[in-house]
DNA sequence: TTGACATGCAACCATATGGTTGCGTATAAT
DNA sequence: ATTATACGCAACCATATGGTTGCATGTCAA
């Protein structure tokens, strides 16, 4: 949001990166969704619906968010569009969680003996 | 969202646990925030605050999103509070994001086999 | 050709979210 | 005792988000 702030972009620390992807995983209906992809294999949005919950059309718009942060790809086979994962950017967050575990238990190393001594 | 459908949670599927903290993560600020922790070690509000293009209450009210979210820890030091990385949750999401990985690693296999025959 | 089915698109709505300002308060420093 | 710091709380605001309904369109089946 503010858009008012001409996103300055803090000083320094270039695009974050990962950000987006997280959020799109952020959604329960979502990590449901990608939950039953990876679970069923490729699926057709009336599939997905099925038993979501939620409208077709809700799950269309999560569909295509997932497919902006590049989770899920789908093509369109006839007249239906079928959706399967895309693991790449999933690998791309796990990357990320684990700099983020191993940069920690460094630094806890650091301190710890930092304190030792 | 969703308040009016008073959260008939789909048919099935009990908590998906994660989302909540992919959420979390899901915001540039956020994940700034936890980088800078997981670099520098535990932080004072207004260390995290300095350079971050924000207020501090907005990098307050993020804090208390991560710790919610069991990302992040803060006790209270003589008038600062001083928060610190809690890893617990964090490994929690990369366990979430490894049974995906493999799951439909599982699935492709079993689809390309059912294709060759 | 006609109808059923699977989508796409658009408008709309309520609430969540990220951010701000302003003020009160506890703790440290002079 | 005063002043300066570091923080918490609350109100407020604009926009994003998750969801809906309604309708148009393309495609398969009889």
């Amino acid at each position: 949001m503010s858009a008012r702030r001409p996103s300055v972009r803090p000083r320094g620390a270039g695009p974050i990166g990962p950000a987006p992807l997280f959020a799109a995983l952020g959604d329960e209906t979502r990590l449901r969704l990608v939950a039953r992809l990876c679970a069923d294999g490729p699926l057709s949005i009336v599939r997905l619906t099925a038993g979501s919950g939620v409208t077709r059309q809700a799950i269309a718009k999560h569909l295509r968010v997932l497919a902006h942060a590049g989770v899920v790809r789908g093509i369109r086979h006839g007249r239906e569009s079928v959706w399967e994962l895309e693991l790449r950017q999933v690998a791309e967050a796990r990357r990320c969680l684990e700099r983020i575990s191993s940069q920690w238990d460094e630094v806890l190393g650091r301190l710890k003996t930092s304190v030792e001594r």
